[in-house]
DNA sequence: ATGACTGGTCGAACCAGA
């Protein structure tokens, strides 16, 4: 089964888009964010001709999470248990697979601004209280896979400018330690765990031809709990429909996931 | 050095993204 996510950079300018790459990329789930839309606005009918369910969570303007999922989805929860949040940036659900029930968190994490602004704050803030309630839902659910636009790349080669950028949003220690934290929860950045090719992206920037010079940035993650790692079979970020017109500035990743034995 | 694009909200220039 394939299991994906994208940041869509508003989900009414890019519906067709999503719906052309469903029909080439028949995923199991995908998962959405930055839809920019309230749950009124949610395109819940043409997605189910499509022949997808869709959970979610949505907010006017900015933010906004849905999970699609061609298998029926439970224990839909919405934002971080225990924080108070009053942006959209979380789903949780439960899909049925094959190989028994999948917990899918999807975040769109906080960007942060800059160091040293209020929006950093509330991103280290963010993180810390997403990391707490993690640690219980990977105890509920040993099979969970946490995914999204994380809004930090990892290392120095998930960056195009690793030293002109160093310490800068997306790039800073904190932000970088934040992201170890969640893997010594025990889970795994499934893109690494595949041969993949140098400067691999996931982000660029829409100004001075950022993806025509592959000036990008890999912030967007697809981490599987540890009983998961067997079953992965590849990882990859499509970006094709980075190169389609009006693009999101974001591509798709695309983890494979074996159906078990 | 700052701007650059793009989408949304408006109903003109913002904010926010990353």
């Amino acid at each position: 089964m394939k299991i994906a996510t994208w940041n869509v950079n508003s989900l009414t300018a890019r519906l067709q888009h999503v719906l052309d790459w469903l029909i080439a990329n028949p995923v199991d789930v995908l998962c959405l964010q930055e839809l920019k839309m309230s749950d009124d606005k949610f395109p819940l009918d043409v997605l189910k001709s499509a022949g997808y369910e869709a959970a979610v969570f949505g907010q006017k303007t900015y933010n906004g999470v849905a999970i699609l999922s061609l298998a029926p989805m439970r224990d839909v929860a919405r934002n971080i248990g225990g924080f108070t949040d009053d942006q959209s940036r979380v789903i949780a659900a439960t899909v049925e697979a094959p190989a028994g029930p999948l917990r899918i968190v999807n975040g769109y994490f906080v960007n942060g601004q800059a160091p040293g602004t209020d929006k950093f704050e509330y991103k280290m803030g963010w993180l810390r209280a997403l990391r707490e309630w993690l640690h219980a839902e990977m105890a509920a659910h040993p099979n969970l896979v946490l995914l999204g636009d994380f809004n930090i790349a990892p290392e120095d080669r998930d960056s195009f400018d690793p030293v002109g950028l160093a310490e800068t949003i997306h790039h800073t220690t904190e932000e970088r330690e934040h992201f170890k934290a969640l893997l010594q929860l025990g889970l795994v950045d499934s893109f690494r765990l595949f041969e993949q090719p140098e400067k691999s992206f996931s982000w660029w920037d829409y100004r001075m031809l950022g993806y025509q010079k592959n000036r990008g940035l890999r912030i967007d993650h697809i981490l599987v709990s540890e009983p998961l790692v067997p079953r992965a079979k590849g990882c990859i970020i499509d970006r094709v429909p980075r190169k389609w017109e009006k693009p999101s500035d974001h591509a798709p990743v695309v983890l494979d996931l074996d159906q078990g034995v």
